[in-house]
DNA sequence: TAGATTGTTAATCGATTAACAATC
DNA sequence: TAGATTGTTAATCGATTAACAATC
């Protein structure tokens, strides 16, 4: 199966249609699980909290791949999907910074079940470098380089303390990495093309204590307002 | 300082306006520490990726904060930004699953330093329960509809593997839990009266894999498209 | 063929940006 | 007063939804 069905210039498509795709992926998974070998886009609305129209007109950024009549075949969907993701390769992953919660990652399986591999990590303090957790020895952050070209890494995940994660972003720059997630609560600065993900659960906890100071308890009203 | 010029409905503002006031928050504290005592809308777009219409009309939402002409009085803002998010207040939160990912959250300092202190922690695993993580102490998760009541707490973080996560959610929500961070990959079933945020980074990193997918290196052009 | 469902165009909705009167 | 900057209305942009012709 090759992307020569893909019409789309993936400048365009949002990142809200590719955050989507995982899940559509997802859903796809769980149906091949079930047996189930035909799906219409009615029946993928039913199954999660998107309307069938935006199910089709996401897919409809890449080609077509469901028959007029009968629906989509799960099976060729969900391998297309993960391409157009780029999921159905292995990718390779550096992580920098080994604290609490870079440890943590190191032990997550979740993402090697979605076919991401951490195979190295780095850390600042010369105390950790040669420690091994989950099978992955940690080094030092000078041999990055050398090591991201050699490894053919391909995503960096920057989990420095604060005032670190600006450098920690260049350095993986100027290695050749061109994806990157960043989990720690700071805005960074990069080039257009470069892609930055920012995880940052202030702002996540932040949105919960909005809600808990302004929805009180048993409120069901809803009233009209100067403010969209 | 009460928040009686309060104007809005918060019903109606979006969530992407509410994620722009906790980095507004962030902005002001830096002034703040640099000594800065007036602001203008002009002056923080300069200093972040936002344009001062956004912060004037994101502002707009909740009251009149500014002086035309001047600006506005950084402190009285950032005070009055942290109100609406309700973020003046430290908010207790139970962790439920000590796993990796959950042990890595009960020693993440960030989180203490944005005013939410996680005072207790459930694993179904009984060979966790008394330990002590970072003064934390493991419980049995049957003793959380209790504890909650007893200390208060407000907002749940679900750290449980994939299958026990709608569980954990129903589990702090008949407690009485209003607010809710799922870090687990799986899209959870909630009443409309909850708020639910969620962290998935499988999403993230196949957000990521899709950019090197189809953004080839060095690739600088626009093609026009089919797809918006 | 009749019924079902896609792919896509047109309509709607909501969020962002531009423009400007109000006012410090 | 003149210059600056807010708060807000109107214009634009982009994303979602509705509708439907194409077609299995």
């Amino acid at each position: 199966m090759s992307e020569s069905q893909l019409i789309n210039n993936p400048d365009t498509v949002s990142e809200a249609t590719i955050n989507r795709l995982s899940l559509y992926s997802r859903l796809l998974s769980a149906l091949e699980t079930e047996g189930i070998t035909v799906v219409s886009s009615r029946e993928l609305s039913s199954r999660s909290h998107f309307t069938a129209t935006q199910i089709r007109r996401d897919l409809a950024c890449f080609g077509q791949f469901g028959k007029r009549g009968i629906g989509y075949e799960v099976s060729t969907l969900k391998r297309a999907v993960n391409e157009i993701l780029g999921v159905h390769i292995r990718r390779k992953v550096a992580l920098v910074g080994v604290g609490n919660l870079g440890s943590a990652l190191l032990g997550y399986r979740v993402l090697y079940a979605h076919n991401f591999e951490i195979v190295t990590a780095f850390d600042s303090d010369p105390q950790k470098w040669n420690q091994v957790i989950n099978n992955v020895v940690v080094q030092d952050p000078s041999r990055l380089p050398q090591i991201v070209r050699s490894e053919q890494i391909e995503i960096g995940i920057i989990a420095v303390p604060p005032h670190a994660a600006q450098r920690t972003l260049d350095l993986l720059v100027s290695a050749g990495i061109r994806a990157i997630l960043n989990f720690s609560p700071t805005r960074l600065v990069v080039s257009r093309h470069i892609k930055l993900r920012n995880v940052d659960l202030s702002i996540e906890l932040e949105g919960l204590s909005y809600f808990l100071q302004h929805e009180p308890i048993n409120a069901h009203k809803k009233h009209d307002s100067r403010c969209k």
